[in-house]
DNA sequence: AATGATTCTGGAATCGTATCCATCTTACGA
DNA sequence: TCGTAAGATGGATACGATTCCAGAATCATT
């Protein structure tokens, strides 16, 4: 009796399986000499298999290199171990990391993540929708390009299946929810600048039709109204997360006369179009300018001068996405995670006025 | 005769499909009241239907809202239309580039992606590899964390599909390959810190048993050569592209007396540690030290000073690997493609002497 | 020793789809 | 009008695994 558990190719061969062919349940049952369904069994761990069978299951599978197909496990038990993720862009770093966090976890508890990029389009967010959907993915985690579209709330209704969203609110969805707390580090952002003396403080963010922005104004608008101050409406530009509306509207408002002293983006996307609007009209962050950034940067912290930033943990928010599904796979109900937000002073917000 | 293409709950229940359960082909056949096979024929198009099936088909396909389910074909057609993606890192902002550009046209193609993050470890590497095996997917697209691992190799060989590696350079595997010529770039970044006289240039970046690191070398050396000066072998720290590396050995490097004058770091990890270490120790880029990126990150254009880099294109990249393993899952023999490499100086590589 | 309970095993059905094969109808040309 | 081919359809089988069910073998009990 060898004691090897990889066998030569000839003997593989030899042993009923052709060349090529892929080795199944079938070519283990005839070498161990037993039926399928003992096979199953014994792999599967049921408790009525005898000693014996088991050893004789267990050498065959060794001698023939047998490895359970994922996809006629899946076609069989109605579960494929797969979760859809779907993301505007997986280029955006902050993402980048959540998703990151959120696969290790997934692949830990033997799930693996279907990775899809909206590309901003709520008509592409759709159509992956209802491919993962065919492709029976157990649960979704998804940041939603918007959350008015009534269009994809009905296409979410028809998934039937666990559904995370990531930094967004809709009713009636039976979703859990990882938020993230920013109007706490918005408020404290604003409330900064404006004890140093701003009034023109602009804010160049998304649309109000995700919740991320929205809470972000409102720790905005709360830290002008607990100073007494009015709101400067005129310097918000709440349009698109996207580089290119940032820069076009930081553009925009920095050739007016009077313009805004300070300036706070929101996002990693308007972040990056801010500081080309600025860069190129020479404009001088913590001198000429005060700056402020929700969501950090990869290399924040060896820009110059340092940007001080609304910081959040992007990977816990990827772990706590994961949990949240592998919670809904056990049956939980959902619930909601919530992720704290801080605001650090830097250099950055020195000078402007 | 409704013309509706969306019917109403309770009248899905009574064509026969109860709450809950999914739409089979089953039931378009008995609604349709025609045989399963003729159902199959009509949806995948076979030529031998008949206009009068055609229209009881679709007819009873709409009604239901049937969709076919995609596990089910794939155990069948043995095809599943996914691709797994392996990479060290996703939070690694020239490999979400890279994904994301492959993600799309995959995507275009009717692919889905599977992704795996390895963490930089040659084990969870190869676990991904043989998970992705049993996942029946169609393809692999990989950037491996080394070439010299023989484990990896007899891993990739029992994969038995089209394999496309990032970056890397592995023979008898059969499988095609996204290259970057990286020689070119890394030649005229140095040839650029000779001529402006520098003799003690440090690189650093990851180990030689990547086909990255050999060719950065290569061409690192070879600017010394042709210009007829020794190569600096003491300020080469090749040992990881991880940030923690870079920052270590930048620091320690500097130390020294005399240390070197300018700077290399090749990869996205490296130069993140090694601006952090001379942020630490004070050095200032472009004045004290000269200094090289190689890989651009995304904010380099607002840095400052400007980095001077060594930039390829990674969206193109990742569109390279995605046609590629379309042209093999096509039949085409494995091929090769090259992504140029452009040195662009900037103001970083002033000073230092 | 007969009975019932328990343990173990093999055969068959099933998951949802695609395709082979056989049958039946229709059409066409000689 | 007949023979043959082509067109159209239904039934059965297969993809690779799990699980139900029934029967065989073993064991304990009176």
């Amino acid at each position: 009796m060898s004691a090897s558990t990889v066998e030569s190719a000839e003997e593989v061969v030899s042993s009923g399986v052709s060349e090529g062919e892929q080795v199944t349940i079938r070519h283990v049952a005839a070498r161990a000499g037993v039926a399928l369904s003992s096979v199953s069994r014994t792999l599967t761990g049921h408790p009525d298999v005898s000693p014996a069978m088991r050893q004789k299951v267990e050498e065959a599978v060794a001698a023939l290199g047998y490895e359970p197909d994922l996809l006629a496990q899946s076609l069989r038990s109605g579960t494929t171990r797969n979760i859809g993720f779907i993301i505007r862009d997986i280029a955006n770093p902050l993402f980048a990391l959540v998703a990151r966090a959120c696969e290790q976890e997934l692949r830990r508890n033997g799930y693996s993540m279907i990775l899809m990029n909206s590309d901003g389009s709520v008509e592409t967010e759709s159509k992956n929708l209802l491919l993962l959907r065919r492709r029976r993915v157990d649960g979704v985690i998804a940041s939603l390009v918007a959350e008015d579209s009534p269009y994809i709330k009905k296409t979410i209704l028809s998934l039937r299946r666990p559904l995370v969203l990531l930094d967004r609110e809709m009713k009636d969805l039976n979703a859990s929810a990882v938020i993230t707390d920013h109007y706490t580090g918005v408020y404290e952002a604003t409330q900064h600048l404006i004890e140093k003396g701003h009034k023109e403080i602009a804010f160049v963010t998304g649309a109000e039709n995700v919740y991320t922005t929205r809470d972000r104004l409102r720790g905005y608008r709360a830290a002008f109204n607990d100073a007494g101050r009015a709101v400067p409406e005129k310097w918000l530009a709440l349009g698109g997360f996207d580089a290119e509306y940032a820069l076009i509207h930081t553009r925009n408002f920095l050739s007016k006369n009077p313009h805004p002293t300070a300036l706070i983006t929101g996002g990693i996307g308007s972040t990056a179009g801010a500081l080309r609007a600025l860069n190129e009209l020479g404009v001088q962050i913590g001198k000429d300018i005060a700056f402020i950034a929700i969501d950090e940067w990869p290399l924040f912290d060896v820009f110059t001068p340092p940007i001080s930033s609304v910081y959040r943990d992007a990977k816990a928010m990827g772990g706590e996405a994961a949990h949240l599904m592998l919670e809904m796979l056990n049956g939980k109900e959902p619930s909601e995670s919530v992720i704290e937000t801080k605001f650090t002073a830097r250099t950055s917000t020195d000078g402007g006025l």
